[in-house]
DNA sequence: GGAAAAAGCTTTCCATCGCAAAGCAAACCG
DNA sequence: CGGTTTGCTTTGCGATGGAAAGCTTTTTCC
């Protein structure tokens, strides 16, 4: 075994193609202004209001505009328009396809942070951050620089 | 009480400000490839080479390398250089920085995984989605139009 | 031993996007 | 009936993720 010291977490010798690929994360919810959208909506199943977000999120009228308009293209919010008190008001609830993927994102993020949380019990017990086999214990024998 | 139903998921009557603001996501980490990168770093605290990074995370050389030195600049991440069998080679660790910052990133990411999950269970056995009050039983009493 | 291919990255380029600021229309107020 | 507020939308710009191209050294193959 001259190759390198070891590879994939808990697979073989090489490492599984695309273990620790997030390519599932979904691009519209991957957003922190747009997930903070999202998770007001899910826990607010009977929508809420412009004013409502904005504030919960700590976003400006013109960036909640905007993630409204992708949320809303993207098929994942639905956007209804009324009146109260003559003026004009913007209501938002989340689709059910909207609700689904949200909840298939969030497992996606869980399954990430069990990844990290099982590894970190996994590793726990070592002295300072990792102990034995760090500063070149490993296969690799030659003389490294900073880049 | 004429304004509008509920407002936030469990304090009184207005939106608490912030409440899913999660302007604590860290940007640098907050992105699909780079979480990828820093994930399989954090799993492997001996270090990656260049290539095994790119396997893991489905990356391709270009992108690997832009990411790599936007977290290195950031001090998230350290790069070796040298060389195997008269090849050059790359090799990258977590900072202690890195890992502390990944830690409280993820730790964000728990906080909402937490919130939908709480959600979900509390307001498990409703039959469909939403049953009551849901499609307009609210105090909001004015017609409302697709956008 | 010269051409071609591979390894191992880095650099460039561009469409996209998030955010700030400006804009706009209706309603309210004095 | 000017000015301010409410309630959003639109515009503009600077940053950035990703595809593609570039570059250097090494290996392979005829």
């Amino acid at each position: 075994m001259a190759r390198r010291k070891k590879s994939a977490a808990s697979t073989g010798d090489r490492p599984s193609t695309g273990q620790f690929a997030y390519d599932r994360l979904d691009r519209v919810l991957h957003e922190k202004a747009r997930l903070g959208i999202m998770t007001s909506l899910y826990t607010h199943p009977d929508g809420l209001l412009f004013a409502d977000l904005k504030h919960l999120c700590s976003l400006t009228d013109g960036n909640l505009s905007r993630h409204l308009q992708v949320l809303n293209d993207a098929g994942l919010i639905e956007i209804w328009k009324g009146f109260h008190k003559r003026r004009p008001q913007t209501l938002c609830r989340l689709t059910a396809h909207g609700r689904t993927r949200f909840l298939s994102y969030v497992e996606e993020l869980e399954g990430l942070v069990k990844t990290v949380e099982s590894f970190s019990s996994a590793s726990a017990g070592e002295n300072g951050r990792r102990s034995r086999a760090s500063r070149r214990g490993g296969a690799i024998s030659q003389d490294w620089v900073p880049a």
